[in-house]
DNA sequence: CTATTATGTTGTGTGAAACAACAAATGGTC
DNA sequence: GACCATTTGTTGTTTCACACAACATAATAG
């Protein structure tokens, strides 16, 4: 009689498996080997990862060199035999990254290495303003972007984040409260030609791509957290096994309305006690006695002042988190939580404190208890624009087949 | 300029495919089309329902018949052409399925087509029991069963449920607090030659299987709901697409351990103000006066009969479920919530009401909110047994091929 | 009884990976 | 400097699983 120990459920075939997806699936495996190595793989060095014979990955890198995934580089010496040729990332292939905020705009080309090819961005006051003028302004900001890149540059497409409930598969955004848009279709809305297709994406979900996955294909960061941010109010996302967590209409992960007292305030939600009237970053500002033009680096001054408004405001904030990632921390049953945005930039005021209440409340707390840290691009303004990108380009890596049989340039 | 929209993530590749993996998937395909069907499906009908060849499914299917998992039933007549032949499930192919509960053991054999061969059980109050003296009566009850059962059923391995934590992947039972137990390894103590390959599962995690796929291969039950159930306290469950929430200890989806009241009761697990403490049964009953003896269906008489301590436990129970589930369904963004256990006995008191709250709170209200229905099977005291089970033939109907190529029979 | 239709089977072709052999490019040894 | 060993990459051929095409089977309609 037999223990049955860690046989994985497969996942379930939704369609049959032919010769052209064996070699979609495994053009797609060698290109995130090479991709995700730190550094050059040759072609034996994928074989011995992936357990396919020389010839085989052999074909496959060609076929991925001649659709612009992968690049040769200069042998490198040493050793008895033949020197291996390493393989990269070709940077020459790019998404353009959009993002849209309460207080800027900003658009980033980032390569398929990582790199940032370019960047600009528009500062202003979006609250309340009009998505028909704005996002032609996003738009254009992209084009000047995309104008400054070398010719040698492929751009796959773009995507475009959002502080909002964006619903997956159909290109509208439902609400934008920050903005104060709803029920909006983005991007005809861009009004600009060579963006490229075009890809929606939430402003916390795209962000927390970027903790996960900080070079695309490279899975280097944390591949199972909850990522909070914010502006004015709170975002989350929830990121399972390298994956955004999507739910039913696309906002799992919205940590913002969790609920941390049965008889706390009203939110404009329907519920009452969300977190976000306790941690957002407007409700900080007002329990704090601040103005809604001061930045959380102020009110991050005035705690270390010991002001003691903001001294009682980030107490509040903290028992307010404390509550609401016990219950989330329980029920995802998920080690770690990530600080952007206003929290991360008030990390170290509260992650010390936060771990060590989580670590004595949750499940997992005689296991270690889930980490706090700090997303480390929080001096980066716009992470999402970076995480809609590399999104882009996880779209290619997907499916190498697709692309490579299209010519190499974005499709339908 | 396009926008995408509708473009699934496909999952990452962490193996290479190969001409193996192929076959093994298309056999998957095969089989879950002809076990998902609710009648009898031709080789005609598969290959239109896969797109794969009417040769190609021929030869899938007699691969398949000759594994057991299929057999073909009396032709049907009607129409010109060849009559199709029928092929339906194989109910020779069975898998045990026990549970271990507080009060009682249960032991259930179930054929691939959903149907139970037999089962039996054993009363007995096992609160506080040693694992080494109680599991071996497990062990001894299934073994009983599968004697009554005819030599012409296959046994594909037995699933073993229990109502506590389990470590995936380690064939060890952390804590059954219902029990008493710690650090148990469950398998070898049912010192029963004969169950076949054992796996182990927590009790919430597979009832809310057979509320997924009451019948093996077919996924008639809601795919994404939270599940509730409990004996003493509260177990629960998260199924997203289908598929349980692991979690990497374990434990997702234990709604018990929601925190409700910042300042609430300590519980056991080291937080406070848990959903377990307001609404698990054992704090239902002290609540409303009643001994531990009493059953859920006492306690919902007293609250019928207008008692009021019981009134207002039930009112206390229901005001935590809306705030833990209003934080769970707006965290996972699930359209469904179902009772099991005692809270499912409970579901005429208590559903109406509680889809009403949830449904003006959730952030999915104005889409219509969640759904909040009691478990079909609420009836019987066992579904995690026959859950159990199902989850064994799954194993089966994921790797048909390492089935068939291992005889027809359980391997290592 | 023949024609038509639908289903199932089988021989052969195709595509992708595997296998085997060979070519290329190094360093070590004599 | 020639030869050998080693490692990597390439290429011709084989294998396996699905696709294609043709045929066989089993029914009903006229």
């Amino acid at each position: 009689m037999n223990t049955v120990i860690g046989v994985p459920a497969r996942p379930r075939p939704a369609a049959a498996a032919t010769q052209a997806t064996l070699r979609e699936h495994n053009l797609s495996l060698v290109a995130r080997i090479v991709l995700g190595a730190p550094t050059a793989m040759s072609r034996a060095d994928v074989a011995v990862a992936t357990a396919l014979t020389r010839s085989t990955v052999s074909r496959l890198v060609d076929d991925l060199l001649a659709g612009g995934l992968v690049r040769e580089v200069a042998k490198v010496g040493g050793g008895l035999g033949r020197p291996a040729t390493p393989v990269v990332a070709d940077d020459r292939l790019c998404a353009l990254g959009l993002q849209v905020n309460a207080t800027f705009l900003l658009a980033r080309l980032v390569a398929l290495d990582g790199t940032v090819v370019a960047e600009e961005a528009v500062d202003g006051d979006f609250v309340g303003s009009d998505p028909a003028a704005v996002l032609p302004l996003m738009g254009a900001c992209g084009a000047r972007v995309l104008a400054t890149a070398g010719a040698d540059r492929i751009l796959v497409g773009t995507g475009l984040a959002l502080p909002g409930i964006v619903r997956p598969g159909t290109g509208t955004l439902l609400r934008a409260p920050n903005l104060g848009w709803s029920a909006v279709e983005p991007v005809p809305l861009l009004a600009t030609p060579d963006l490229g297709p075009v890809q929606l994406s939430n402003e916390a979900d795209s962000a927390a791509v970027t903790v996960a996955q900080p070079v695309p294909g490279r899975p280097d960061g944390p591949q199972d957290f909850i990522y909070l941010s914010g502006e004015i109010g709170i975002g989350g996302a929830a990121v399972l096994g390298g994956r955004v967590m999507r739910g039913q209409h696309g906002w799992a992960g919205e940590i913002g309305h969790v609920c941390v007292d049965a008889d706390g305030p009203a939110c404009p939600c329907g519920s009452r006690g969300c977190l976000e009237r306790y941690a957002g970053l407007r409700a900080l500002q007002t329990a704090a006695g601040l103005p809604a033009t001061a930045g959380i680096d102020q009110f991050a001054e005035a705690c270390r002042a010991g002001d003691e408004a903001a001294v009682r405001a980030l107490e509040t904030a903290l028992g307010a988190l404390e509550t609401a990632l016990v219950s989330a921390v329980n029920l995802l049953d998920i080690p770690a939580v990530v600080l952007g945005g206003h929290l991360g930039r008030l990390g170290a005021l509260i992650a010390p404190d936060l771990a060590g209440r989580l670590g004595s409340r949750v499940l997992a707390g005689r296991f270690g208890g889930p980490t706090v840290t700090v997303d480390e691009h929080v001096e980066d303004r716009a992470p999402a624009a970076t995480g809609a990108a590399i999104s882009v380009l996880e779209g290619v890596i997907d499916r190498p087949a697709a692309w490579i049989d299209g010519g190499g340039r974005p499709g339908r």
